[in-house]
RNA sequence: GAGCCUGUAGCUCAACGGCAGAGCGCUACACUGUGGCUGUAGAUGUUGAGGGUUCGAAACCCUUCAGGCUCCCCA
């Protein structure tokens, strides 16, 4: 063998059986979009450097992302997010738009990371976001559209949970400790960080944040207080509507989940795989109130998610709750008998396929051994041979690979026999 | 960007510094008009790549590539 190029760090190669799943997500993710009536819409894959560097920090778009010169001398760069595409797009028509917009999208992105589980360089991620209504209500519906698509992918509340919390909430709880709001950023810091370190490091960390002894014990109430949301509208209002939504066996109020506070302004939320597996979320949203401002639009209000490929496809094999692989989409194998009864098989192939039925013909004459052992390889659930005899009466004889029988049926039937083997 | 672990047949993995192997899969035949099951026989390797130490390296050392687990980051 000569030597091989190897494929790109952090690339997937879909081999059939990975890209059924792929297919399977995306499948998943459209039927649950448009259930709740968002249309699908997509933006460039590359984009001028400048669309990131206004609104991400300039260590994130310098060091994560795929950017290089083009033939031009611009600087262009692999989308590493699809939101300030969305605010460009959106502002751009923001006068003819219909609001509120309900916008799905599922396509590839590309972050220069070091990949680990759960995490690639290049992946697909569902971006899903509903812009112009700011309420608590618009915020349970995103919510209940990820929960839709647990419950459509089978991962029932015990093995996933979304998990919410409410920006406003926390500010205010911090303002109570006398916590100033330029803090917030480095305290919030403190609160994702709290799983990954141990409990008298993290006490250590905060007080060196500036945080006094009594503070720190407040700020540790408040972490452990499940019961917070009540002192929240927004929450109690959100949480009736999950209920009503039905979804609400999927959502837990959580203090400890941020998000970061890059954009997010109100309600955020994060789904959690409970068995541990994998760390990180399966999709995380929540409500922004500042979208257009970077691209100059007039302030707009939205509530949206991301859901990356990866982890979503990792639980699912994991759970046992990827449908099993089909190797090919015939349902019906036509064998090749001889040389001389070749273009009668092509001819059979070529009925079948008009009559609907996805019907494949072997490549040459070849022992019927070798055929049938092909379909079987293939999972296919009906063979088709004729032969001098078959051909000598206008017959064709119909074998179904899953019972083992075989009858001989004239040839106008045999579309209608295959339908009723395949039932 | 930093640390640790791993890399051997198509796959999963063995092999004390001393002849590179097993299971599964694959191919052929038994079975020249029919798959699965069974039996018999057979093929397959630059041990990720490159260099070094050694009489001798899959093994030890260095470099590099890829994957995994952390840190960082997570738009």
């Amino acid at each position: 063998m000569k030597k091989s190029i190897p494929a790109v760090k952090g690339t997937r190669e879909f081999y059939p059986e990975e890209m059924a799943l792929r297919n399977f997500i995306y499948e998943k993710v459209r039927a649950a979009s448009q259930m709740f009536g968002y249309q699908e819409w997509d933006a460039p894959f590359i984009e001028t450097i400048d669309l990131y560097a206004a609104k991400s920090g300039e260590e994130l778009v310098k060091k994560q992302s795929f950017t290089f010169e083009d033939r031009g001398g611009d600087f262009v760069t692999l989308r590493p997010e699809l939101t300030p595409s969305l605010a460009r797009m959106i502002a751009a028509k923001q006068g003819e738009l219909n609001f509120p917009v309900r916008w799905w999208s599922f396509g590839p992105f590309w972050r220069y990371e070091q990949p680990q589980r759960g995490r690639t360089r290049e992946f697909f991620q569902w971006n899903i976001d509903m812009l112009g209504v700011n309420s608590p209500e618009a915020d349970a519906e995103l919510i209940a559209v990820g929960a839709t698509f647990l419950r459509s992918v089978r991962l029932n509340p015990e093995r996933a949970v979304i998990y919410v919390n409410n920006r406003r909430l926390m500010d205010s709880e911090f303002d109570a400790l006398g916590i100033l709001p330029e803090k917030r950023l480095d305290i919030s810091n403190l609160v994702d960080r709290r799983t990954k370190m141990e409990p008298a490091k993290w006490d250590a960390y905060a007080l060196e944040l500036g945080l006094d002894q009594r503070q720190l014990d407040g700020l540790k109430d408040i972490l452990a207080n499940f019961d917070l949301w009540k002192k929240s509208e927004e929450l109690v209002r959100l949480f009736a509507a999950l209920e009503a939504l039905g979804v609400k066996e999927y959502v837990k109020f959580d203090p400890n989940i941020m998000r970061g506070l890059l954009y997010y302004t109100g309600t955020v939320f994060e789904s959690f795989d409970t068995s541990g597996s994998v760390k990180r979320a399966i999709f995380g949203g929540g409500r922004y109130d500042n979208l257009l401002a970077d691209v100059g639009g007039q302030p707009l209000s939205g509530v949206g998610f991301a859901m990356g490929d990866v982890v979503a496809g990792i639980i699912l094999q994991e759970s046992g709750l990827v449908p099993e692989f089909v190797p090919t989409p015939a349902s019906v194998l036509v064998t090749v008998f001889d040389e001389s009864m070749w273009m009668k098989s092509f001819e059979l192939a070529s009925e079948l396929r008009s009559a609907g039925l996805n019907t494949m013909v072997f490549p040459e004459p070849a022992k019927l051994q070798k055929q049938f052992k092909f379909a079987d390889k293939m999972k296919i659930k009906i063979a088709l041979t004729i032969g001098p005899d078959e051909a000598a009466n206008g017959q064709v004889a119909v074998k179904s690979l899953t019972t083992g029988e075989q009858v001989i049926v004239k040839r106008e039937a045999v579309a209608d026999e295959i339908r009723r083997l395949l039932r």
